[in-house]
DNA sequence: ACCGTAGGAGAACGCTCGTTCTCACGTCAA
DNA sequence: TTGACGTGAGAACGAGCGTTCTCCTACGGT
C-alpha cells in the first residue's frame, strides 16, 4: 500500500473514531483495525498519537471551512451570504453522526493538557471568526456585527451537539436576521 | 475526620482538579493527595470514580445556578435582570482559574462514552435555559426571545473558555440588548 | 487491660494503551 | 541465487490508573 494512501486511510479512520467517540477513548490499535494500516506504518507516518490528532484536526479544518465557503458561495447577495452560514449549520447538524463541533469537543478533552491541540482549536475558531467578519465587511455592515454573529454560531454548535437537535441553527439564523435589520 | 467533612473535602479537590485539568487526566490518587482523604474513605463515599464525577457536576450545578440567581436578584427591573445574566458571565469569565463551562468541557470529554454525564450536562443546560426563559417571561417579552439569548450565552461561554478572554460577555450582552429593543 | 472495629498509608493487582520489538515473508538489485 | 531491506502481524514492554488488599495503629466499650 502506497504511503499516501495509507496516510489517507489512517486519517479517515482517525476522523471517524476520534470525532465519534472522543480522542482519549480511541486507541492506536482501534485506528489500525479501522484503517487496515499496520501499527508499524502508523508510527512511521505519525511518530506519536498526538501528531495523528493534530493531522486529523488540521485536515478536518480545511474540509470544514471549505464546505462552508462552498455553500455560502451559492448565494450572491451579501446579506444572504451571512445568513447562509446558519443554513449550512442546520444542514451540518442534521447529518448522520453529527456530534457537535470537533474543536470544541477536543478542547474540552485536551485543551487543558495539550498546548498544541489548544492552539489548533484557537486557530480554527479565529479562522471561522475572520471568515464571518469578511462576510460582514463584504455586506458593508459594521464590523461590530461579526462578534455577535460568531457567538450565535458557536452557541448553536454547542447546543446542537448537546441536545442532538438542528433547531439551534434556525434560532440562531433568526436572531442573526434581527441583528442585521436596519434600525 | 467526619464523613460529611471528608465528603466536602473530596468534592472540593475534585472540583478544583477536574475543572482545572480535565476529568480523565486526574487520577483518584490526585484527589487523595489534594483532599487528604484516604483512598479507602474515598471509595466508601463514592464507590467509583464516575460517581465522584457526577457528584462534582451536581454540586457545581447547584452552586453555579445559585450564584447566577443571586446576582440577578440584585436588579429589580425585569429587562435589567435579563442583561444581568451577561454581566454575571463577564464577572465569571474574569475569575482566576476560569477555564470555560465545566459542562461543555465534560461533554466534550465524556459525552460520547458516559450516558450519565451526558444526561447531567443536558439537565444543567436545560435548567439554565429554563431560567433564562423565566426571566424573559417575567419581563413580559415573547418566549421566542429565550432561545437566542441562550445561544448568545452559550457562545460566550465557549468562546471565553477557548480564547481566555472576558470580551465575549460584553459582546453577547450588547447583542442581547439589541434583541430586547422594542421594534 | 482487652478486644473488636474503623481508618490511614501505601503496596499490590489487573487492565488499558502508547510504543517498540520480534520474526517470518516477500521483493528487488547484483 | 542471495542477501539486504521493507513490511505486516502481533507479541511484548512499560507506564498510568482504577480499585482492592494488607498491615498497622488508635480508640471505644466493657
Amino acid at each position: 500500500m502506497d504511503s499516501a494512501v495509507a496516510r489517507e486511510r489512517a486519517l479517515d479512520a482517525a476522523e471517524e473514531l476520534f470525532y465519534g467517540r472522543g480522542i482519549q477513548s480511541v486507541g492506536m490499535d482501534d485506528i489500525r483495525g479501522a484503517s487496515g494500516v499496520s501499527l508499524k506504518r502508523l508510527y512511521q507516518l505519525f511518530p506519536a498519537k498526538e501528531q495523528l490528532v493534530e493531522a486529523y484536526l488540521e485536515r478536518r479544518d480545511g474540509r470544514w471551512r471549505g464546505r462552508l465557503a462552498e455553500f455560502v458561495e451559492l448565494r450572491s447577495a451579501p446579506e444572504e451570504r451571512i445568513l447562509a452560514v446558519f443554513d449550512w449549520l442546520e444542514e451540518w447538524f442534521g447529518e448522520e453522526g453529527f456530534r457537535g463541533c470537533a474543536w470544541i469537543n477536543s478542547y474540552g478533552e485536551l485543551g487543558a493538557t495539550s498546548d498544541r491541540v489548544a492552539a489548533q482549536v484557537r486557530a480554527h475558531k479565529r479562522a471561522f471568526g475572520d471568515y464571518l467578519a469578511s462576510l460582514v465587511a463584504a455586506a458593508g455592515r459594521p464590523a461590530a456585527l461579526a462578534g455577535p454573529l460568531f457567538l450565535l454560531a458557536e452557541g448553536a454548535m454547542v447546543t446542537a451537539g448537546i441536545t442532538r437537535s438542528t433547531r439551534p441553527a434556525a434560532q440562531a439564523r433568526e436572531a442573526a436576521r434581527t441583528l442585521l435589520e436596519p434600525r
